[in-house]
DNA sequence: GCCAACGTTGGC
DNA sequence: GCCAACGTTGGC
């Protein structure tokens, strides 16, 4: 199993609207390199669910439930979507901030290529992540 | 193939 | 509101 990350403007689409929803395909990546990972991705993997612009924070898990397959109206451009469901939310979520403080997780993608919106990370920092926002308070 | 101009993302 | 970091586009 992997673990990856996915950020969305709250605006755009948030977790709420997940969890409303139950189910969602993630769809409208334009990015290749975001597309190469989407490709990727597995019914089974996990994937830490960040809200980027003004919360700048990681606020839920999500489940892969189908792995990627071509976006419909799409196919000659090659690109793919994913479909997810909401797994859990986190007690706490953990910011951008504390995220750079803790030294383990100074090398995710998330901080090094910040413009990325689909990237994989380690299970290590998956699991420190969900510590982080056991720990913190509101 | 190179590079300038422009557009977008996302953090500060 | 600004800027850094990219990515894309188009002229040459």
């Amino acid at each position: 199993m992997n673990y990856w990350l996915l950020k969305t403007e709250p605006e755009t689409f948030s977790w709420a609207t997940l969890a409303n929803d139950g189910h969602t395909v993630w769809d409208g990546v334009r990015n290749y390199q975001a597309r190469n990972f989407l490709r990727q991705m597995k019914e089974g993997d996990k994937a830490l669910f960040y809200h980027s612009g003004k919360e700048k924070q990681v606020v839920g898990i999500c489940s892969i439930v189908k792995g990627s397959y071509p976006e419909k109206g799409q196919e000659a451009n090659n690109w793919v979507v994913v479909e997810i469901v909401p797994d859990q939310l986190l007690e706490n979520p953990v910011t951008l901030k504390s995220i750079k403080s803790v030294p383990v997780l100074s090398e995710m993608l998330l901080i090094r290529h910040t413009r990325l919106s689909v990237m994989p990370i380690s299970s290590l920092e998956f699991y420190t992540i969900v510590e982080l926002s056991k720990k913190q308070k509101p």
